[in-house]
DNA sequence: CCCGAGAAAGCAAACGTTTGCCTTTGGCAG
DNA sequence: CTGCCAAAGGCAAACGTTTGCTTTCTCGGG
């Protein structure tokens, strides 16, 4: 009954031609009979369970071949209790570093057969309470939490059935899992990365200070020249992070900033490409040269920035597609029944360009 | 089986506390149980179907809620033949225009009770194939395309028995149904508002020529500056619109050629925002001022660059969010066997800021 | 020749709903 | 009091798999 409706709203559809096939389901059963054996054995042939002679296997695969049999995942799952679907619960409204995580996590989830449902809970609690029963109701086998990088966040409300890993965003409870960029790392890469280039007066410009990205990166940054011994900005002290927003107009601002303070300054590390690239524009009409008298180096690696500033970025990047596959990995070795809880901390690379070019120093 | 394996799993996750309660998942019949119904009467008073009295109704309603039910969404759709839940293809990999389209369809189709799968094509067909099939092997109630917009592109191979919606980008065939961009419309709103605030030299900038894109915007254009009448930038003549491609580094490449052309143009329309703000960059650099010598739209409305640019761009808004959502009303239209094939376009809206700010004029 | 051990294949229950049809019940008219 | 009807609710099949158990073969050894 349902069927013939469905054949007949096809039909409607397409009016004009109806020369394809009638898109019939085939099914397991059908299968079977055209192998000449029975429903579970065409099951077990096909899954490789059981035993049975080899011939056997070949014809019911044959069969399938022919008649084009997909299995009904529905009934599947039905059966079985796994779904083979992941949720993935974007917080906030999937945003710039969202996407990354989320396509490393369709990859590798999709290697691995499972398929992702798309869950937008827009930075609202009710929303998220809604997904998560309806991903419940469809029996997800696991779920995957992302969205704007803040500090820690509360745990799902009510603590689902199935594992939850957290990606790019951190569970306040240490107990779950968690996978969130090592910005402390992408700091330090950066800051080493000029010092190995010979500069020695390294300023350091973040965005809010009640960020919690923007006070690790300014930290892990001090943290590497202190320990460098670099003598920073102010002669022989470290230097004073410049605190303000993650825009342009904040690099632009940073830029007169510091050229007032040090006007000898040769390098600055910016918290996020967006302020870097307002600064080198600032820099730039200021008549400093870069890289040649002050080398820059950006956070985020975001290509659309490091690519039209002039000259192009040097960038610390977190690797976010990398991340999400991780993610995916620890969800699916705990939904294999290895669980493995607490913070997993993603290491970034530098992408070295031409604001840091080596061969243009003096 | 398989529960208590479920259990122990969770046992072993958190093995420090086991105070929660165990997540029993409460079936309809443990419902009916405790309401001293039957299921099916259960079934059919949570569904309201069939007939029985209010009192008992409200007594399993009560049962479910005391319970905690939450239905199996796996074992319904089995028996229905429906999913609720439709799988959403991106053919390239999710990219900036994309997440609008499906921020838009998700949430409508959200709104709808119906879950969405995505699956990340990347510009593969045979992964396209791989997905088509698994989104039907999981019984989907309808498929929405998206991707990169270029030309239209041929239809998903095997035609597959459920609709299908193309969302942003065409397809081929003019039988299958279509959400895109007037983006005939956007250059219009474009041009037109130029002219409206005064400015008869209106220069024209796009993308690369083998872009449809581009040429649909140019071509639009210019007809609305011929419909005009404007005397374009040669003497009479309407501009020969600029080709090259989408970059900031063109924009300001092509400011270059137009001053070189005309040093008195007061107008450009440029094709994208990136084009826009790398212009706006260079005709500062070259001492025009922006919008009292220089009025300049964008196309896009991309914030990143919308706002970073100096002055602030007016920007055509292709309202991909809006899009989004019309394709997911479109689908479940068809999917309630009210298809509506063809080619719809969505209109676009021009955001107006400081780049073409009247108050500025002369 | 018989028995027993595997191997090969079949059987049927189970997964958790929905739904068409049947039975029961109660009310009311004749 | 009987009969009839509609309303209320129960029954059981069906959806398409998977899987534990049983049955049927096939051999080889005693």
């Amino acid at each position: 009954m349902r069927y013939i409706e469905g054949r007949m709203r096809m039909g409607k559809r397409k009016e004009t031609t109806m020369s394809e096939t009638p898109p019939a389901r085939v099914t397991l059963a059908e299968v079977a009979a055209s192998a000449g054996v029975s429903v579970g054995t065409a099951s077990k042939a096909l899954n490789d369970r059981g035993s049975m002679r080899e011939e056997t296997r070949a014809r019911v695969r044959a069969a399938a071949e022919r008649l084009g049999f997909q299995i009904d995942a529905v009934a599947r799952s039905l059966q079985t209790g796994r779904s083979y679907t992941v949720g993935m619960i974007t917080t906030d409204s999937i945003g710039r570093f969202s996407i990354p995580v989320m396509l490393g996590v369709e990859d590798t989830l999709g290697a691995g057969q499972m398929s992702v449902l798309l869950c937008d809970a827009r930075d609202d609690r009710i929303r998220e309470q809604y997904y998560l029963k309806t991903l419940l109701s469809r029996r997800v086998d696991g779920i995957i939490v992302t969205g704007r990088r803040t500090d820690p966040r509360p745990p799902l409300a009510q603590r689902p059935p199935v594992p939850v890993v957290y990606a790019f965003m951190q569970s306040a409870d240490p107990e779950d899992c968690s996978v969130v960029p090592d910005e402390a790392d992408g700091a330090r890469r950066a800051v080493t990365h000029l010092l190995d280039i010979g500069r020695r007066r390294v300023a350091l410009v973040a965005g809010p200070e009640r960020h919690h990205s923007a006070r690790t990166r300014m930290t892990s940054a001090l943290d590497t020249l202190q320990d460098a011994g670099s003598p920073g900005t102010a002669g022989g002290d470290v230097p004073e992070p410049l605190y303000g927003e993650w825009s342009e107009a904040w690099g632009r601002q940073a830029a007169r900033i510091l050229l007032r303070r040090d006007p000898d300054l040769d390098a600055v590390f910016c918290a996020s490409d967006q302020i870097a690239r307002g600064l080198v524009d600032a820099m730039r009409e200021a008549g400093k040269r870069v890289p040649r008298d002050v080398a820059v180096v950006g956070f985020d690696d975001w290509d659309v920035m490091t690519a039209a500033s002039r000259p192009p970025l040097t960038s610390v990047d977190m690797d976010l597609e990398g991340l999400g596959r991780q993610a995916a990995e620890l969800l699916l070795s705990a939904i294999d029944g290895h669980p493995r809880s607490g913070v997993h901390l993603h290491p970034c690379r530098l992408t070295i360009r031409a604001s840091t070019a080596a061969d243009d120093l003096d």
